[in-house]
DNA sequence: TATATTAACGAAAACGGTTTCGTAATGCCT
DNA sequence: AGGCATTACGAAACCGTTTTCGTTAATATA
């Protein structure tokens, strides 16, 4: 008698009394095996519920139907977004996802990343934490081929892979539309000035400004921190400075919450004494007091894109597909807190 | 010379004229090797940065260091903040963390836990789909024992770990708390008649009318989908209805949504003409227009006790710890939309 | 008829570790 | 000196699959 639970390959052949190797055959539809064998085995291996042991697989293949996705935050809508269309492309390839949280920390970082120099992952999807600015790691990574395509945070002298949005571009038009609504003292906030992406979006804000003749005081980029408390107090003293800003644009979702209770407590109105726009893909921007105007990344596509341009280069074999970077466009979304219509 | 990259053990015993066993118990610090030798060992395994291949010793210890989390969605405050829980807790015990999105769907659950019976991960967290009634692909699962701890969305009849909160007393709570703000036509939005979380939800929610002898209307308890469309549709009906309600509980967190916008568009306003409580750990709720009152859930706790569990489980190889479910409380919320203060 | 080809399967190596067991050398005890 | 335990290491089995290569018998070819 069989054991219902656990069978293995050698259970099979040797109720089917044929060989380890011819029944491996049989289940993937060799041509060396003849019909009336390979329907025998798929038989009893439906009946038993065999499946085969991943990890041996993937010893003997060099391969783990696995990728790794390392982002700094999950509880963001952004990255929820961008991880659920990673997911379904890898479902539909039937691959596996590893995650890892990195929580905008480089060491953090750096010690995931030397776990995927041995076989656990066949490619790694990833956008950087805020504090990486030594890039050795991935390097180290790189050397041992394995595909890594950065997605929204990239590390732009590495020439890997990138799906981004067109940062600059709609930090320009999120820039001109506070400008156009009349504000003349536009203050960015940023998360990190290591991240070549928050570069990107200060040079649009900053072309905006000087196109439009208005002198670009580098107090008005402000760096903001990871702790809530402390970024509440920056922008305290933001909004209760003698210059206080007009407009703001935060780079990432996360603030607007901070701009928004500090907003109310100095009783600022937005948006006529100060105008918003935050980077923030969350549902419920349009349902905020007052409605949220946003830059909003396609984060699903590019989470569905990163994983498209990950699996070419996974299933072609070709280490590198794209070195050419993609770039989807973002959405300014007008609403109230630039006063636009309701 | 030796190949800096992907060196395994075999490489390094034959640099250290040693055996692959003598290296492997070196690294392991084990007993049987002298200091000299494990010294040796370290330095040019740190110096070739070698890294052990995973796949080839979970195959040998049948042990995988990773476990899975299998939910609904992930672009959801409650599962993003609870999975953040989950990774933190892994990544503390050396773990993987792989991730499967069901989107509600019973099959793809199914197919999901068939892959798991075959030694892939340590143990199991899961959220079930609001389709799943059918709970043998789980027992099949249990019966290959492999640790299982549900959170949140439990499966009541199966004996195994689950994590949840206290569902029917908070939605007691929310109710009364409708009650007493004036509302006698109390709406409960629900996302899956066959959830026992939903279940208990309900029960709460009409033990407080009963409590306050309101008759328990069962138009009242409305069935909502996975389609945001659908439920714009089915609220746009319930509140343009002749004894349209005056109350709402939102049993999920994207309810909120349809449920602000629909009120919008037929101008009524809440809270004065209808009072509006959500289950939703959004970040926002209390810059949403009006400010949102929530029954907000300890999803990162959630995230953090269920991993507790689970890896209680595995590591001390007891197959079930707890039968006892564990219960965390929720926190009612008082804001705008049920007239709270600001 | 002798030889080449093909079909269908088995034996065994290989993947890269872990673990058990065996053994030589050394130290200790009486 | 002889016996025993301990130390430190090597050899080899083992985990469960995949894949290469060899083998036999049947069939096709010259």
């Amino acid at each position: 008698m069989i054991n219902m639970v656990n069978t293995n390959i050698r259970g099979l052949a040797k109720e089917l009394k044929l060989s380890i190797g011819t029944v491996s055959k049989a289940l993937k539809d060799s041509h060396e095996i003849s019909d009336a064998t390979k329907q025998r085995v798929v038989e009893l291996a439906q009946k038993l519920q065999y499946n085969p042991n991943p990890y041996a697989s993937s010893l003997r293949r060099k391969k783990s139907n696995t990728i790794a996705v390392v982002v700094p935050e999950v509880a963001d809508s952004f990255f929820s977004l961008a991880i659920k269309g990673i997911e379904e492309i890898a479902q539909s390839n039937g691959y596996h996802v590893l995650i890892y949280l990195t929580y905008e920390s480089y060491l953090k970082e750096k010690k995931i990343l030397e776990e995927f120099r041995n076989g656990r992952v066949d490619g790694i999807l990833m956008s950087v934490s805020s504090e990486t600015l030594v890039t050795s790691h991935i390097k180290d990574l790189d050397a041992s081929k394995i595909p890594l395509v950065f997605f929204d945070r990239v590390i732009e002298e590495l020439e890997l892979a990138k799906i981004t949005t067109n940062d600059k571009e709609s930090s320009f038009t999120a820039t001109k539309h506070l400008i156009d609504a009349g504000c003349r003292n536009i203050v960015y906030l940023s998360i990190s000035k290591y991240l070549a992406i928050n570069n990107e979006r200060i040079e649009g804000y900053q072309r905006a400004l000087t196109e439009h003749n208005i002198i670009c005081d580098e107090n008005n980029v402000v760096n903001c921190s990871n702790d809530s408390d402390n970024n509440c107090q920056l922008l305290f003293e933001l909004l209760k400075r003698k210059n206080r800003p007009d407009g703001i644009i935060a780079g990432v979702e996360k603030l607007v919450i901070p701009v928004y209770s500090v907003s109310k407590d100095l009783k600022i109105k937005i948006p006529s004494q100060l105008k918003v726009i935050c980077f923030s893909n969350s549902p419920v921007a349009h349902i905020l007091n007052p409605s949220l105007t946003t830059v909003t990344q396609p984060a699903y596509e590019m989470g569905k894109m990163a994983a498209t341009v990950l699996f070419k280069s996974i299933l072609k074999k070709v280490y590198c597909v794209t070195k050419e970077p993609v770039i989807l466009s973002s959405d300014l979304v007008i609403r109230e807190s630039t006063g636009g219509k309701l």
